[in-house]
DNA sequence: CCATCAACTTGAACACGTTCAAATGGGGGT
DNA sequence: ACCCCCATTTGAACGTGTTCAAGTTGATGG
């Protein structure tokens, strides 16, 4: 009754059924914990017990503990998206919505460093559901790819047509690198990271630009049908 | 005393004392387990008790499951640089000298190709010591750049001078990516890998001769500058 | 020949993620 | 009021990687 009040804050308040009810109850309980101890050392029994029911419980709702970080990654791309409204809006140059992009997600992801640490291991896992490049990952993938789409279709950038429709999903693995990167980073609020994402992401817009130019394009097109001919932009 | 002589083995000098009997027996049970069931399914109980030891003994000798996992990295690498030789020696153009490298890897670790997936979560692990990028990894990773040096030196390829050096760490680099893209690679006998670093190594060929030219020149280096200056190329 | 000591070996015990047969409970049909 | 049905909930039990206190062994010095 009082976690009706509690979790009615949704924006539309559809329907909190009982089993909604318990359902947010144990994600809301494990994030927390997620991010007060870490992932490895927060263990189902104290997640279950925190929220107040049953082990088994627990996994009705959610088939493991990694589906328990599908949560963490919905938020995560909805703190970026918001994050990165006031640059998409405002600024007409590729390379500084690039990189302002890319600063955004450092800025949402940062306290959340060791956290993202301790379980990129699952998420590296080509059989876990976490994995980036998983079926359950797809509309995780998908609205990072449309983040990438504004950033493009925002910009004043001239680029090969050719390449116009499949660069986000390139701009995309480019981002997937810079968080490969981040997650190894132990440098002071991942100071590397982000001078890696400021001075990489006006070359990338360079090279982005050079695409269009007479003696690019045949390069650029015989590398966009490699990443085609592997199934890259394919379902995955 | 003891210690002296146990520890005096030179590389050619077998000492076959009780321990070491013990350790390579357990390794051996162990990489012929993960190669016939997979690493997931090999229990530490089975290991042991295939190797007719305890589950203790095992963990006397191997602080964890992972450990014993690097012998099947060292062992990876002398297949490949074996399976390398040849290409190496005999074929002087750097696109082809790489694209057959590349290949010699696909080929000495198809066999592997479940077994390396299911082990790759862990590879990925900032804090595991089989992360590539990890201290424990520094032999592996230093015999996999070496690999690329020599690719390189033996090619006819001209580089601008000041790539020439930090380069066989690049292209280990982009190795990797190789290998990441192999590990989620489903296709037929990884056919999908196969075609892109096929036609990919012609494509870094060719980058890296542009590299050379005039107009490249400083694009080239603000890269390698960057790689620098966020210690890429530093102790790891 | 014995005592000693460190290298080696053991297997029960621990904590974890996960499973599942059984219990619970509330709402709808009669 | 009753009963049934099925979503929900329970917690003991399983298999795993890992730990550790205790035991065994074999060489060494007296």
């Amino acid at each position: 009754m009082m976690l009706v009040d509690q979790l009615a804050t949704t924006p539309s308040a559809p329907e909190p059924s009982k089993g909604e009810q318990t359902r947010a109850l144990i994600l809301e309980t494990a994030l927390r914990l997620f991010k007060e101890n870490g992932y490895d050392r927060t263990t189902m029994r104290a997640i279950a017990k925190e929220a107040g029911v049953s082990v088994g419980n627990a996994y009705y709702y959610f088939e493991s503990k990694e589906h328990l970080v599908q949560g963490f990654y919905d938020r995560m791309i909805d703190l970026h998206t918001q994050a990165s409204r006031s640059i998409l809006a405002d600024e007409p140059k590729f390379a500084i919505r690039l990189a302002g992009v890319l600063d955004a997600w450092l800025e949402v992801s940062q306290p959340y460093h060791e956290f993202a640490a301790q379980f990129f291991k699952n998420a590296a896992d080509p059989a876990s559901p976490l994995s980036p490049f998983s079926a359950e990952s797809t509309p995780a993938r998908d609205a990072g790819i449309g983040l990438m789409r504004s950033v493009l279709l925002g910009s004043t950038a001239k680029v090969d047509p050719e390449l116009r429709e499949d660069l986000p999903g390139l701009l995309w693995l480019y981002q997937m690198a810079i968080v490969l990167f981040w997650v190894h980073d132990k440098s002071e609020g991942a100071s590397k990271t982000r001078m890696l994402a400021q001075r990489s992401a006006p070359m990338i817009a360079r090279l982005v630009t050079l695409s269009a130019t007479r003696v690019f394009r045949p390069i650029t097109r015989e590398a966009v049908q490699l990443f085609r001919d592997i199934g890259w932009f394919k379902a995955r």
